[in-house]
DNA sequence: TTATATACGATATATTTAGTCGTATATAAT
DNA sequence: ATTATATACGACTAAATATATCGTATATAA
């Protein structure tokens, strides 16, 4: 209840361990999800997206890896959740609008409000402040 | 992921509804079911959950029910929530300090004062301004 | 040609959350 | 007394979500 989830937590160790690299070096996915403790295919797939998201950038074979391709500097937590798994909503209606008590529910607004201060809160959190 | 429970959500609502209710009445948990579309049980659960934190009574039998037995302007998100659900951590490591990288994670700290922030919204929020 | 590494869809397992069932007990009304 | 209504509570089941694994393809350095 109210935690992230492993595919965030590993995207993020891992964004701040490409962070910290030779800018020239590729790093490969193998070395990280060692040094973590994190599966390795599991680790291999989040990298995969960061790719395809333009945070990371890889290259196959013998050598290859990832290193990082983005400023950790100008992306918030909030966009970074959002973007890895979609909207953030401590309740459903929140995110979704879809509620069965949707016509008589009396916290809904309250609940939006605890929300978006929530929301603020990762936004005002930068990736390198993780290091 | 960030989301409450639907035991924490029920039990607000319900908390807020027997707020407004006249103060000598109990009101069955059948009825509060009823109008918020909540599974009878699990709502019944809930509302022993309460009575056992005191903060709603019960009487047994036909014209029994609850009601509220606690000033829900005196409690905050934060804590109740701690006391339906337990410890709120954003990972693992937070709540329970156990972590497989334990040794070389980079990110603990700030996941914990992140983890921290939002916590302070939580108590920032009594039940009360739910309503 | 081989070994190493990413790419990616499909599937399996585990955990957590949500909901159900059955039985017991209390009490107001008849 | 009997019945209907309501809480109390443990055991169980189902559904949803999160986590992890498998299989196969492709690129490339040595």
């Amino acid at each position: 209840m109210l935690k992230l989830t492993k595919k965030v937590e590993y995207a993020l160790i891992s964004l701040v361990h490409l962070s910290e690299q030779d800018d020239n070096a590729f790093f490969p996915a193998s070395k990280i999800a060692e040094k973590y403790a994190i599966p390795n295919e599991i680790l291999a797939k989040i990298l995969q997206q960061l790719c395809s998201l333009n945070m990371i950038k890889s290259i196959k074979g013998p050598k290859g890896g990832y290193k990082i391709s983005c400023k950790i500097n100008t992306i918030n937590m909030y966009e970074f959740i959002e973007m890895i798994e979609g909207p953030i909503g401590i309740v459903d209606c929140v995110a979704s609008n879809d509620c069965n008590a949707i016509d008589c529910c009396s916290i809904k607004d309250p609940m939006t409000k605890i929300n978006n201060q929530i929301i603020e809160t990762l936004k005002g959190i930068t990736i390198d402040q993780l290091r």
